[in-house]
DNA sequence: ACCTGAACACCGTTCAAGT
DNA sequence: ACCTGAACACCGTTCAAGT
């Protein structure tokens, strides 16, 4: 453990502090209406100090980006922990994916509006290696759990199908309802989709019955695994959740 | 048919100029490198006038989502008369989305764009009711599909589950694979995912399967359906993909 | 060595003046 | 009635001056 000087910690709590009222203010105004002035006026820094935190404006969101990688990784190693079959804890991670998206939408936005737009080339390059390592992470951690299932027999792949296509295709289904879900309301609405989170756990399922990851829905009571992620692991945002 | 004084008609060239303009730097240099000084100067008309166009910068980008979907609209027209069986004629349209991704990667961006970042609210009323037509078009040919297919008995539901949930789950794939694909590259190098877009079209015959959609893959030679959308529906447009 | 905030630059937007 | 572009406003970024 690196013992830090009374200096470098407080950098750090300054650089949380700068995040935390950035942060606010990307929920409230958008990405457009984050304006690095206010950052400053409201920590009661000077701009100058802002700057000496974040190369630029792109760089803080980054930051908040970063932030909300790693507060979905503390979920996703929870549910990594989950004593049971391999794909009962693949559903486990699946559940703390739509956890992190509902308990923290605004997280999951600065996460899009980075990767989007082309702004990589103005955030500075320790950032944008972090993020990277983060992403990996988090596609290690879906790994490992197929490996499992590998080793056991409950999942084959036969050429040229390879454990990358099965992250592939969970991540761009999470990825994709996650974004249909916040963006598309008015769609979802109108042809009354009454809980779309509901339907996307019902088609990651699909999914891994798909790749003929055992067991098969048919052989086993995944309701009540839901149930048990529910209760042992996520009980709290379960019902944080629940609440509204 | 309306005919439109040569005013009219001048102002709508004018409109597809300036769009033109306007899609080549968003291409080049994205949402923040696109700069309503610089329209005005390449097209040659004052900033005034691109405002009497464009009620702000967020709703020229709106007009270029608008112009996208349209394209992607075209593209699903041509699938949508496909004659085949239900499920032949959706694979039809997710080869025309996959197209349209593959075609037009910045008309694609441009719709993520406005639709991510909370910028509706600069956004014409009046551009922004276009856009949901669109979206629900899109939405509606998929639906005209899964009708043809309740009607066959090719396809049934069971409570609790809607045909909307089919839609849901194909939209949310779809947009998450392009999203993955166009913005997660360094993990898809890293993982060797060497066809991703083969992998999406797996990945959505998977899930037709799952709804249990007749003829299922092992009843039915969808290879040789890919061979027919190819040659007979686009066969200049996949040429052109294979020419890189 | 660190912090500050005035000053600068860039660009979205407006509107008085021109045709 | 339509178009123009100078002027304004806002905000991201820098850096000379201060402590």
């Amino acid at each position: 453990m690196t013992t830090l000087t009374r200096k470098q910690r407080e950098v750090q709590e300054r650089e949380l502090r700068l995040l935390e009222v950035a942060r606010k203010m990307l929920i409230e105004h958008g990405f457009a209406g984050l304006n690095m002035d206010e950052v400053a006026r409201a920590t009661e820094y000077s701009k100058g100090t802002v700057y000496g935190h974040f190369s630029s404006k792109e760089d803080l969101v980054t930051a908040l980006a970063i932030q909300s990688m790693e507060q979905r990784l503390l979920l996703f190693e929870r549910a990594f922990r989950f004593e049971a079959l391999p794909r009962e804890r693949m559903l486990a991670i699946g559940v703390a994916d739509e956890l992190f998206v509902r308990l923290h939408p605004s997280y999951f936005r600065s996460e899009l509006v980075i990767k989007m737009a082309n702004l990589e080339s103005r955030v500075s390059p320790e950032r944008t290696e972090i993020l990277g390592k983060l992403d990996q992470q988090c596609f290690s951690f879906l790994m490992k759990i197929i490996d499992v299932a590998l080793d056991r027999g409950d999942l084959t792949f036969a050429e040229p199908s390879q454990p990358a296509d099965l992250v592939f295709a969970l991540f761009s289904l999470a990825i994709g309802s996650s974004t249909v879900i916040m963006n598309f309301c008015p769609l979802l609405e109108k042809f009354q989709i009454a809980d779309p989170f509901a339907s996307c756990r019902e088609n990651a399922q699909i999914l891994l019955d798909g790749f003929a990851w055992k067991p098969l829905r048919s052989d086993w009571d995944y309701a009540a695994t839901y149930q048990r992620i529910a209760t042992e692991i996520f009980p709290d945002e379960c019902q944080r959740i629940a609440r509204g």
